[in-house]
DNA sequence: ATTGTTGCAAAGAGTTTGCAATGCT
DNA sequence: AGCATTGCAAACTCTTTGCAACAAT
């Protein structure tokens, strides 16, 4: 049983960067804070979390810079999308991490991630036994972290 | 690999009524023309294809009440809400059937089942490993489907 | 000077809800 | 009669967009 957890987070904001020239846009402080504290948090943030949390550093943002700052960010590859059962959208820095899969604390809001190479092997086989051609895949458990578990009783 | 796919669909209109007569709600032509349609198709629907097929056989019916059977649906356990990426919101009947897993072709929206014991097996491994409660998972593979991945150039 | 960026308010999409009319028991 | 159900319009939430003012190059 291969599993672990990945930490090694290479995406910057110069690699932002780049892709933003790329596309012909200018500079903005703005986007740059967001782009920052983004990247330099490492975690699924929904849009308001963000919002909020940037809203403290830097009271002048909007709720639309932040939308369209994590839009660009998807589309240059170094944030991803993910949506959780009934959860609002979220968003995490892509980094060169390989593909992972959640673990996700209904009662916390906890996320674990964890990769597991039997998991993705037995995908592949089940793929092939439908002639299905994957192209990305996604994996959820829902329940109840460690904590959690114990002390029943909390937020959400 | 053990995989097989579920036809045994048990829930039937009666099981409803059970549940809805239990919620002390009285009778409903139009709820319970929604409930057979849904029963008897047995595929994921999204509201709108819910609302505009049953329009065909029942044109007095609204949005509000497929969106208000479908709700009652579920707190039956009789459907099931899913969430594929970005689309939107899918019920399907759940039946009896054992808990599944799906396919998604990002092309014509086919939508394929599946079960694969040592996927579940795997899971609760990585639950345990990171001493984490599993209540339920979801787990969806898109890509192209053996149709679409040939004739590639259709809707979606 | 030109073109991208921002915030605001308005518009959209999907879903829920208050309410008066209607239907079931 | 009493209470559930329905459709409609309005409300709500999350997200996008048009626009005029502003900032970067």
């Amino acid at each position: 049983m291969k599993m672990k957890v990945n930490f090694n987070i290479k995406n910057t904001l110069s690699d932002f960067n780049a892709c933003a020239s790329e596309k012909g846009l200018k500079y903005s402080r703005k986007r740059e804070v967001v782009v920052d504290y983004f990247l330099a948090a490492k975690r699924h943030f929904t849009v308001e979390q963000l919002y909020n949390e940037i809203k403290k550093i830097n009271p002048g943002i909007s709720y639309t810079t932040i939308y369209r700052t994590l839009k660009l960010l998807v589309e240059c590859g170094i944030a991803s999308m993910h949506h959780f059962g009934e959860e609002e959208t979220r968003f995490e820095p892509r980094s060169q991490k390989q593909h992972h899969d959640h673990l996700i604390c209904k009662k916390c809001g906890r996320i674990i991630e964890f990769t597991h190479e039997g998991i993705e092997r037995f995908q592949k086989e089940v793929a092939k036994k439908y002639s299905f051609t994957p192209q990305n895949h996604t994996l959820q458990i829902y329940g109840l972290c460690k904590l959690c578990h114990k002390k029943r009783g909390k937020r959400r």
